[in-house]
DNA sequence: TTGGAGGGTCACCTTAAGTAACAATTCAAA
DNA sequence: TTTGAATTGTTACTTAAGGTGACCCTCCAA
């Protein structure tokens, strides 16, 4: 197996999937330098980057827009909706329940979950809050494959476990913490915090022209 | 100057600072195994981070829990707080106000800020939302040092020149756009939907075993 | 005084990622 | 039919960054 697309290219490929999203509209065929414009890399990158979900740009001419556009979604799997769970309807969690850009996106909110009694069975968003002890049984039911973790760092491992049992597919976690799972399920943090620590580094660090 | 952390090691600093936090209650010293284990790393790399601040280790015994975690503040510039300001009070800027995370951790919310009418002067998290217009005069008055976009796309770049020109220190985005800004304001760039779209692919093909 | 625990650092290894350059191919115009 | 401009696919090179392990030195306690 090994498919093996690069890790920087799978980051960017999103990106330009956005941009395709945009010329698509309007322009039939689409240059690696315009793709390159829009992502802001350089030309050679994006050629390189695209070789590796299959060639299908024409020399002389460009890319043909909305094949493009499908190859990418292809790649990263987005011919399929995913329907996704979030666990913990604290301030966070009901945020990104009420966030529409899940669903439009092609990741349908299919459940919300949380373990406090007095969240259980309320709406959110339009959806009813679920037991998190029902977590195996709605992502058997519902064929979830992303699960997003919303709860405080204390009960996140727990959920992962729990997730990981019911044979999520992929974990999405936004509580600050080390969270211990198979490798088989792979893992991707948001810590607004230290989103905020490591920019607090880098702007103390430029302004910090005392030091010749 | 170029003190010069690098990158990787910048990015660890806050997963050590948050275990040293309960470490620090009730272990007087700690040792770079024990903070490897929390941090799911090894302990050479733990140590060879904390080198790059300013070794503070004692050979034989270990470090100084409440020492070391100072010392980590001072290098991420958390022994100053760093109020920000948060543009765009859709979904996701009105949860990130709600969310309580950021105060606590050394970053005030000093301000709101929305272009529509419909929101400005309305409160959201005990805090009035202001005009974006008034952006250059709220970052002066109130100091405040990071901008978040919560905007829509369309409406980042404008928002991320509006704070620079306003002398902001650092960015942290929700847009999901390539932002344009100098090299002397640090971005980081937060997008729900493109981690969504990576941990698509690696889902996918970890359950692409059809392919030996 | 000795031994175990544990940090500091060096040197190496490995690998990934970016870059540039060039050959191949297409289309259109003359 | 031929020529030239445009633009891709791909190779090879360069560069860098990061990780790993080992080894030496220091400290504490017995």
């Amino acid at each position: 197996m090994e498919r093996g697309i690069p890790d920087a290219t799978v980051a960017r490929l999103p990106i330009y999937r956005r941009a395709l999203l945009e010329l698509a509209a309007t322009d039939e065929t689409v240059s690696s330098a315009a793709l390159a414009e829009l992502a802001g890399v350089n030309a050679a990158k994006v050629r390189k980057d695209l070789s590796f979900i299959g060639t299908s740009g024409v020399r002389g001419v460009g890319y043909d827009s909305k094949y493009l556009l499908r190859q990418i979604n292809e790649a990263l799997g987005l011919d399929v909706e995913s329907p996704v769970v979030i666990v913990g309807m604290g301030n966070l969690g009901r945020a990104l329940a009420a966030y529409g850009g899940f669903g439009s996106r092609g990741f349908p909110i299919a459940a919300l979950a949380d373990s406090s009694p007095d969240k259980i069975g309320t709406t959110i968003a339009g959806i009813e809050v679920r037991d998190s002890e029902d977590l195996h049984d709605l992502i058997h039911d519902l064929t979830i494959r992303i699960g997003i973790i919303a709860t405080p760092a204390e009960a996140a491992q727990g959920v992962a476990d729990a997730l990981v049992a019911a044979g999520v597919g992929s974990i999405l976690s936004f509580a600050p913490t080390v969270l211990q799972v198979p490798d088989s399920v792979p893992v991707r943090k948001v810590d607004l915090a230290t989103e905020l620590q490591i920019l607090s580094y880098y702007e103390q660090r430029e302004h910090d022209d005392t030091v010749a």
